[in-house]
DNA sequence: CGACATCGTGCACACGTGTGCGCAATCAAC
DNA sequence: GTTGATTGCGCACACGTGTGCACGATGTCG
């Protein structure tokens, strides 16, 4: 069962294997025809190099790790999309892992990683706490977060993310100019940093129209279900007759609550305006199709990629916080007459 | 930047780098005193296990090769989720590939595992033609197949998947049972074997109904944009004076489909009837909430890890065909009066 | 007190690859 | 023909870990 080796190849070329190892990576002291020989009879034989034995020897993997919370959310899935596609541009090897929006077992990937060696790391919606982001400073593997979920920047770490705060002034922009006086925020606990600042950036720029605060409203569920039935179920503890619009922490959310408001006949935007987050494929095709605060999901995994890279081959980097832009479509329209305060 | 090794330990403990290892291992022949000296050290030292070097001595990886499509794809990031947890439960490593459903990169993401001495591959939606599989049956790593695309099975190697044909005699039934006589099959050209075996259990049973073959009209889209997209184009072809209803490929080409009566007033289902198939997150928030062929897609994903890992503990396996079941919700009702033949 | 089993540890090798250095052979130059 | 440079290749080591075997120390038994 044992596979074919460099040894083998100088064996029956009967040279040693420091010659058949020079003549696979093209050193120029191997004379030419020994070379094409090597190359011959490694074909001939079927040669893999051993990704493993070079590893060993370089101290170098050419692998990277990325833990994300959950690989079948549509948000994560197209930025693990966009990672995989420049890692595997550059010759990286990715690892994958999820952790369940558990911190405990996204520390517990990482370690694995570090045993594993990956060159580098990028975690998604990071959790991690002081004690974790001590342990992982002291095993010193480059690391980028991608959407930290921490309340504060992890210093000595790199970062990439969005602007969720524009996000949420984004939101607020769009519904006031649509006349809506009286609104509601559908929040995730699963992703406590982002949550908050989605919801203040969209509260802050309300109030700073002079919106009371008591006609925002935000409802967080404390349910663990997935994002579509937190939707649903939010939706249906909302007094309508006090909201005119939503702001939804993310698509599933506002799909969900969009499902809820169509089963009990709310009139959708006619009655009620609904506004998501991240723009996923599915928002373009419900009805009405949803007006949401897009982020370039892909491109977000892009770039923590190439921040990592960068960061491997020692370039000087910055973090990069990318911008979301609103999208509108026919879920939010202008406040119903009447409710306007 | 070097890393602490057991030489490192063994330095700082007085004793060899044989006696570290065995006694991080466990093994009883070391006495307790040094033993626990040892630990404490390795502590000290904050050691962690080389898994490279460790994956060197024993050949073995401990590692598994993932290959899919399209990892934004809903139907395999359920898939993936259901590999990744039977995969990290049982202390395996997985990398993740995407082919982005070209069987050249199929073959290419294989090789490169197979550099990296993967203990075992699943490959998705495989399309590897013979050529391709003479090359993977040389290097002799332990594949399962996932929803195979080829037209026929690979001899020599594992497969898990569903009974697509079944899937189709189940939509059948089911809208035949409705009432319908006049029904179009909308499919997938980017994945032809389930797409034909879907679209012929479809066409068979109905024709042994006594169904007319003009009755049944299939569409495949040469398009190569996304599902949701696929379906919103494939039913803008659509003549809805000859058709009562759709069994789609998926769900997405289902809710593209969906989308598209909406948009131009044709109610679901009192006009037309949508059936979609593998029962994707979304089909239940829809409206109408998609009637559909479920695909166990976690349990698909588990089952294939499971297999794998009897393959590699070499215990007889069998390949496993699950069963798809039918899930009706509100996006199918009996055919308009009038349209019957 | 000598023969012998038991226990704890080190030596040496293996896994597969890359590379600094040295050495022999060839070649050019005078 | 001797010297010196150049070319082509092998030796030996390194990466970090696991393990068969040997060997010394200690304990047991006759």
């Amino acid at each position: 069962m044992r596979r074919v080796s460099i040894e083998d190849i100088a064996r029956q070329a009967q040279v040693s294997h420091s010659t058949v190892s020079r003549a696979l990576r093209g050193n120029k002291r191997i004379s030419l025809a020994v070379r094409t020989q090597i190359l011959q009879i490694a074909t001939e034989l079927g040669y893999t190099p051993n990704a493993i034995a070079q590893s060993l020897q370089q101290r170098q993997t050419n692998t990277i790790g990325l833990v994300v919370a959950d690989v079948a959310d549509p948000f994560w899935g197209e930025v693990v999309k966009g990672v995989e596609a420049v890692s595997m541009h550059n010759q990286k090897a990715l690892f994958l892992s999820a952790s369940q929006y558990e911190p405990s077992r996204q520390l517990a990937v990482i370690e694995v990683f570090h045993q594993r060696r990956v060159d580098g790391i990028i975690v998604g919606d990071s959790q991690l706490g002081d004690a974790q982001i001590t342990r992982l400073a002291r095993i010193k593997v480059p690391t980028v977060f991608l959407n930290s979920q921490a309340d504060h920047a992890y210093p000595g770490f790199h970062a990439v993310g969005i602007d969720n705060y524009a996000g949420g002034v984004l939101a607020a922009q769009h519904l006031w100019a649509l006349g809506h006086r009286q609104v509601a925020y559908l929040g995730s606990t699963k992703r406590p940093a982002s949550n908050h600042l989605r919801g203040l950036g969209f509260a802050d720029t309300l109030r700073g129209y002079g919106l009371p605060t008591s006609a925002i409203m935000t409802h967080h569920s404390p349910s663990l279900a997935e994002d579509l039935r937190i939707g649903y179920e939010l939706a249906s503890t909302l007094d309508f007759t006090q909201v005119t619009a939503l702001f939804c922490y993310n698509d599933s959310i506002a799909l969900g609550a969009l499902t809820y408001c169509r089963s009990v006949g709310i009139a959708v935007p006619q009655q009620l305006s609904i506004v998501g987050f991240d723009d996923v494929a599915m928002a373009q095709f419900s009805m009405p199709a949803l007006t949401t605060i897009a982020q370039p999901k892909v491109a977000l995994g892009e770039t923590a990629m190439h921040l990592l890279l960068a960061v491997l081959a020692g370039q000087p980097t910055i973090d990069t916080i990318l911008t979301p832009t609103l999208v509108v479509r026919q879920s939010s329209a202008p406040a119903p007459k009447g409710t306007a305060q």
